[in-house]
RNA sequence: GGCUCGGUAGCUCAGUUGGUAGAGCAGCGGACUGAAAAUCCGUGUGUCGGCGGUUCAAUUCCGUCCCGAGCCA
């Protein structure tokens, strides 16, 4: 089996290319989308349709329960558990998605260490919410491991804490970690092409306002009301654009449907900026924009024909 | 028509006892290894509403006009 990864900002067109190959070769689609993955997540995360499910065989998406969490840890083991099942079957998968990180942890891998260890972790936290917390901890680990403090903010408490603890836990600095992991990286394990989908900003927003003015209409407040009827407010992806605006104007603190609509407009839209910082730095993307959509699709095929 | 309070960055506003101004948000750029649609970092010249006056110097004081909100007629 052969694996195609499609890459690239939301409401670029990623989805609807990945489906017209798909068809052609036989394929299936694996979501890579950090969103996608929960079950009852779906106007506002742009889910592919039921149609779409029923023309080709998707992976991945509406597999992690409300209320459950998943990490990209996580996210890679079901990637791979889930390829081995449907290696036999397909000649080829597309793997769709906009969550870089998540491609990162499938083509990369994770450290080998797992995730943080929650008492330790607690303890870090608790003390960097002291006075002067962050101070020290930073100082800490610009006296332990200066390479690693250069790279994290002083005010980035999310990484500082998890650099204190992977510290402490694991007895070694995170650049060492870091370090023996790239020394001993594998290689994907299957044959690999990734082709990222370009749009201009000025492209982009026409799409994203009709995709918003959709969600809008095909019930996303009605989607999260009922969440939050199951006592869901404190579940991480309602903290996700088009989410936490909705939940904010389902509070009242964003006066009416026309300004909930521009703010998740104006979200989605940093979210893609993100997205394209993050993918830009991977020069291994093939690019598709809509000058060279013929090349692209000609270059997937002689990927997966020879 | 009279009085009062406002008019400062794209938006909301702070400030200058007179020495030409700064926050938040937005925008723009970036980072990213178990929260990633998250989190964090960098980036601020704008006729300080217009025109006059006083002054070495006015966005700041004075006059006048324009615009907005409120109160009284």
């Amino acid at each position: 089996m052969r694996v195609v990864f499609v890459v690239g900002r939301t409401a670029s067109g990623k989805s609807a290319f990945a489906m017209d190959l798909a068809k052609e070769f036989q394929g299936a689609i694996v979501n890579c989308d950090s969103i996608q993955v929960f079950r009852s997540l779906n106007v506002g995360s742009a889910k592919p349709s039921i149609q779409d499910f029923q023309d080709v065989p998707h992976y991945l998406f509406d597999y992690v329960e409300e209320g459950d969490e998943i990490t990209a840890g996580e996210f890679s083991r079901d990637f791979f558990a889930n390829l081995k099942k449907i290696e036999n079957q397909f000649p080829v998968v597309f793997v769709v998605g906009g969550t870089g990180f998540y491609f990162q942890a499938i083509e990369k891998g994770m450290y080998p260490i797992g995730a943080a260890d929650a008492e330790t972790l607690k303890k870090v936290e608790a003390e960097l919410a002291a006075v002067e917390g962050a101070e020290r901890l930073h100082a800490e680990l610009k006296e332990k491991d200066p390479k690693t403090a250069e790279k994290i903010s002083i005010n980035d408490h999310y990484r500082l804490a998890r650099a204190i603890e992977m510290m402490r836990t694991h007895g070694k600095p995170v650049s060492e970690i870091k370090k023996e992991f790239e020394e001993q990286q594998t290689p994907f394990p299957y044959p690999l092409f990734k082709l990222g989908f370009r749009i201009s900003k000025e492209e982009l927003l026409p799409r994203v306002r009709k995709r918003t003015e959709h969600m809008l209409k095909a019930g996303l407040v009605n989607e999260v009301k009922n969440l939050l009827a199951k006592n869901l407010e404190s579940w991480a992806p309602l903290q996700s654009v088009g989410y936490k605006e909705t939940v904010e104007y389902l509070n009242g603190s964003i006066g009416s449907e026309i300004e909930l609509c521009e703010k998740i407009i104006q979200n989605t839209m940093r979210l893609a900026k993100k997205q394209r910082t993050w993918f830009q730095r991977d020069s291994s993307i093939f690019w598709v924009s809509p000058e060279n959509f013929k090349e692209a699709q000609e270059k997937v095929r002689q990927f997966l024909s020879y």
